[in-house]
DNA sequence: CGATATTTGATATAGTGGATAACAATTATC
DNA sequence: GATAATTGTTATCCACTATATCAAATATCG
């Protein structure tokens, strides 16, 4: 291909020789996403940024993250785990999970105790303040994020999707 | 509450008298994850982050991103457009996506070219290899990635998947 | 038992993606 | 023609991710 190094651009260029009445301001047509709204990647991404997105500010007055409210959840439910089962389980790589566990507990939301029986491990627990912020949390969660998607898609297709997302989690 | 700061480890803890033979390696017992599977935000971001995985394994002959193979399709489809039209159509904000360009251009897969009705502006072109590169790609994300998409969901719940996260993205 | 290997939490570090502020050149606005 | 807005760019920062390494503690095995 020999290429001239400038060209005409075609969202601006007057279409015949009449003059554009001032475009508004974003761009002047639509461009064609193509084959891109077929790839389920793309669509994945984008809602997934979406949905952290809402997630974050449903939760905003608690100052949660889907990350630090995923951790909480699991120390509600797997009392007495280390800092490595935890991290392992929501794929966090235990030197990242250090900080992150930092975070949480100068918030007083956990704790770090040295178990009896491993000197080495760390056993996690919530304290009373991070049980409190978690059902909060967890009533805000339901209340606005999860109801406002139930709303947009309906209760059938939300499990549909949450079931074929768990598939791909899993077996893909 | 009021905490002792050591505990016993119930995952490695003899359970009764009777001695344990010898744990494989992972956890012991498997980590509950509670309302975690039932968070929507939680499985759309793993899916996602597999989703993503087996692109970049599908086009590693390449060595194409999914971001970079979304430009180059978007580049494809919307000749003469400049660098904020395609940042912008793609999320990407303008100043990251310049290092972008300078990559894709660096491999001759597009090129900058200063427009002759806005001196500003980058129209940006895809190169022959470039076309040629999107070409080889589409095919092995059809073949490979997306095929084995369909395998996993079958191709009516692929769709209605696929239905679902545009809906959300688009207006959640 | 004791030497060696493994595990745990931690640190340092690097890479990547995403965000904002600021700038020169150019163009639009009034 | 003065002022404002836009474009591409640089610099910079923050969050998240990834790897190597370490000391302490424990497990393994001769």
């Amino acid at each position: 291909m020999t290429v001239s190094k400038t060209a005409v651009d075609p969202a601006k260029a007057p279409r015949s020789g009449r003059k554009e009445p001032a475009e508004p301001a974003a761009e002047s047509t639509i461009l064609q996403l193509g084959e891109l709204s077929e790839l389920l990647g793309y669509s994945l991404k984008r809602a997934q940024l979406k949905v952290f997105e809402d997630f974050l500010r449903c939760v905003a007055p608690l100052q949660l993250t889907p990350a630090q409210f995923s951790v909480l959840l699991l120390l509600d439910r797997n009392p007495g785990r280390n800092q490595t089962e935890i991290a392992n389980t929501l794929g966090i790589l235990r030197p990242n999970f250090v900080a992150m566990l930092d975070g949480l507990e100068s918030r007083d939301l956990c704790a770090r105790m040295r178990s009896t029986n491993d000197r080495r491990s760390h056993i996690l627990v919530l304290t009373d303040k991070g049980r409190a912020v978690l059902a909060r949390a967890k009533k805000l969660v339901a209340a606005k994020h999860e109801a406002r998607l139930n709303d947009l898609l309906g209760s059938a297709n939300r499990a549909a999707l949450l079931a074929m997302l768990a598939r791909i989690a899993s077996d893909f």
